[in-house]
RNA sequence: GGUCCGGUAGCUCAGCUGAAUAGAGCAACUGCCUUCUAAGCAGUAGGUCACAGGUUUGAAUCCUGUCCGGAUCACCA
């Protein structure tokens, strides 16, 4: 058990033995001590104050007494100042954590549980390359991932790719209007940016008609309904429904050139799916629940045919499930795609990392899945996540200040590059070896950057501030893994039972940062939420590198506590890796 | 207009299941490399926690209202 719900216990007996009162882990608060204050852990002791009517200095005594005499050998002493119980934890206690966890590679992880948990992530149109928002949503979907997995969840990480539909015609018409027949491989263009440069070329040609037609006198909408281009690329949707060959190769053609570009990115930046879901494969899926939801009487039919849900009783509106013409909308395909994956993998829960624009859709979602009597609704979890945002504003394709995944990493790894060189602290690596770290401290950089924030927030991407490899960064993180790997390198850990007896400050603030290290990622598992792991490494990196210019290592001031540092050294470059490796970030022996 | 989310130092963010004098990083200023990697460390300065009420022994945190910003409410996806 971790050290605050043990204390938590033992206060509780305390509390039922000299007062006879019941309570529960919920009810008792401890904190950390305030550096300020001597002691490890503090008890809040308001909150008994009244009912026992006893002043606060008092009790606190009291309380403090009957531990010391209880449990000699975990608390060792104790303060009361104003309504706190400070609680002073045995370093013996502490050397004896440290002794037996230290070269744990994987400390904090869970056994199986044997729940099974789908991850959907990323979810990429094939009609333009990724950008920032996708890097979020990829890292974001990615890490939550590995936090369940490394918790005892089996994990299913799923794509759904947007592989059809208006916007995919459009790229499609621009290329047979301008290409020329040119191809990724002519151009010796990435696939991805080839396609997405048509579909930009669209919208140019797009515009230009309709300016042309509001210039005849057309109004804007009409003109926006009329351009010749724009009827084409309809006309083509619905060729691509019919399954007209030509429209069908070319739709195929053009997006194996998208996925070629797309594996080249997942691959850089570490993204992988088990399984893989295709929009025109089930565009047409949970058509069948619309004639469920009727006979159940979830769903109503008005008279021109289309079929509504109303969900104003839930403080929402009605939503469409199925066009008049009985063709399904976005809501409809992802009941069916809902289903499919849980006949295919009987998830308990199926998380969705999807932008907060989506909040109100996925809410929906949920309800007409509960609604349905769908035994996996409940398990329906909307990973909401907010957009990132320039410190221009929103980033918005048609006004050109999207940032391209691929030349952010490119970027990023140049400044990577440049700073190294600049420190010259690895001339001796190869060519390999150099790539190698450039590409480790770069998307080390990126993650941490857009992980380090909580998801649900929207954030301001300050590419100047991305680029600082000081402070609270990934890069910090990486270096403090690297100096303490440079001292394990010169030095055995002997695996004897440390002969230390007691722990100055910074060496016992670093051993309670690693205690508490499982309680953060049960945190993060909780909610979802990889930043509280980012958070944690780095200050346990400033932990380390506080206590490494104060105390050395490898000239302690005697054997034991050389070999007491050690172990506070390995252990800490242990966690640091495992929690980097939660967000996808790896960690450097030299730099 | 309805619903939802947000407003904490110059900037970017923690803290939000109530608890001690509100914390980091960046930017600014001062120091520290003959000693285990200075991508580091130590220090100074910087705050009416949007505003006003309320609940409480105690509120940045909970409740109500106001102001400001954003998202959403498509037979789009």
């Amino acid at each position: 058990m971790s050290i605050v719900p043990e204390i938590k216990v033992k206060v509780a007996a305390v509390l039922k033995e000299m007062y006879g009162i019941e309570t529960t882990e919920s009810e008792l608060t401890i904190n950390s001590t305030k550096p300020e204050f001597e002691g490890d852990y503090t008890l809040v002791l308001f909150s008994f104050v009244k009912s026992l009517k006893k002043s606060p200095e008092q009790l606190g005594n009291e309380i403090g007494d009957a531990l010391v005499k209880a449990h000699p050998a975990l608390f060792t002493g104790y303060n009361v100042i104003k309504g706190f119980l400070n609680l002073t934890v045995a370093d013996s206690y502490w050397i004896c954590f440290l002794q037996s966890n230290y070269n744990q590679r994987r400390f904090g992880s869970k056994p199986a549980n044997g729940q099974k948990v789908m991850v959907e992530y990323s979810s990429p149109n094939t009609n333009k390359p990724l950008h920032l928002g996708h890097l979020r949503n990829n890292f974001l979907g990615w890490s939550v991932a590995k936090i369940l997995e490394e918790s005892g969840y089996e994990i299913i990480k799923s794509c759904i790719v947007n592989d059809r539909g208006i916007h995919i015609c459009k790229s499609m018409i621009a290329w047979q209007k301008f290409a020329n027949g040119a191809t990724p491989q002519s151009t010796g263009v990435k696939g991805d940016h080839f396609v997405g440069e048509y579909y930009v070329k669209f919208n140019d040609a797009y515009k230009a008609e309709v300016d042309q037609l509001i210039n005849e006198g057309m109004d804007k909408a009409t003109a926006e309904k009329e351009a010749p281009i724009m009827k084409e690329t309809q006309q083509m949707l619905q060729d691509w429904e019919a399954g007209k060959p030509e429209v069908i190769n070319l739709w195929n053609m053009m997006n194996s050139w998208v996925y070629e570009g797309f594996d080249v990115t997942y691959k850089r930046i570490g993204s992988d799916f088990q399984k893989m879901y295709y929009e025109s494969d089930t565009y047409l899926l949970g058509k069948q629940f619309v004639e469920e939801g009727l006979q159940k009487g979830v769903f109503y039919k008005k008279d021109d045919g289309s079929v509504w849900i109303d969900l104003t009783a839930d403080g929402l509106d009605e939503k469409l499930v199925l066009r008049k013409d009985g063709t399904s909308v976005y809501i409809t395909q992802d009941i069916g795609l809902a289903q499919q994956k849980y006949d295919e993998f009987k998830y308990d829960q199926s998380i969705y990392v999807i932008a907060d624009e989506q909040n109100y859709h996925m809410k929906v979602l949920k309800l007409i899945l509960q609604k349905l009597g769908k035994p996996y609704a409940e398990g329906v979890y909307h990973l909401s996540y907010g957009m990132v945002e320039l410190p221009t504003g929103r980033m918005k394709s048609r006004e050109g200040t999207v940032v391209d995944a691929d030349d952010m990493v490119d970027e990023m790894v140049n400044v990577a590059k440049q700073k190294t060189e600049e420190l010259g602290k690895v001339k001796d690596f190869t060519e390999a070896e150099l790539k190698e770290l450039y590409d480790t401290i770069a998307l080390g950089a990126l993650k941490f950057f857009l992980l380090r924030v909580d998801p649900k927030k929207k954030m301001i991407f300050n590419p100047e501030e991305s680029i600082d490899f000081h402070g609270f960064t990934g890069p910090f993180v990486q270096y403090t893994h690297a100096r303490i790997r440079s001292i394990l390198r010169k030095s055995e850990v002997s695996n004897q039972k440390s002969a230390a007896t007691g722990l100055l400050k910074l060496e016992k603030d670093i051993v309670i940062m690693l205690e508490q290290y499982p309680t953060i990622l049960e945190q993060a598992v909780a909610e979802h939420n990889p930043s509280v792991i980012a958070i944690y490494v780095f200050n346990l990196a400033k932990a380390f590198n506080t206590f490494y210019t104060e105390h050395s290592v490898m000239n302690a001031e005697s054997e034991e506590k050389k070999q007491l540092r050690l172990q506070i050294s390995e252990m800490t470059a242990n966690v640091i890796a495992s929690g980097m490796s939660l967000l996808g970030i790896r960690v450097p022996e030299r730099m």
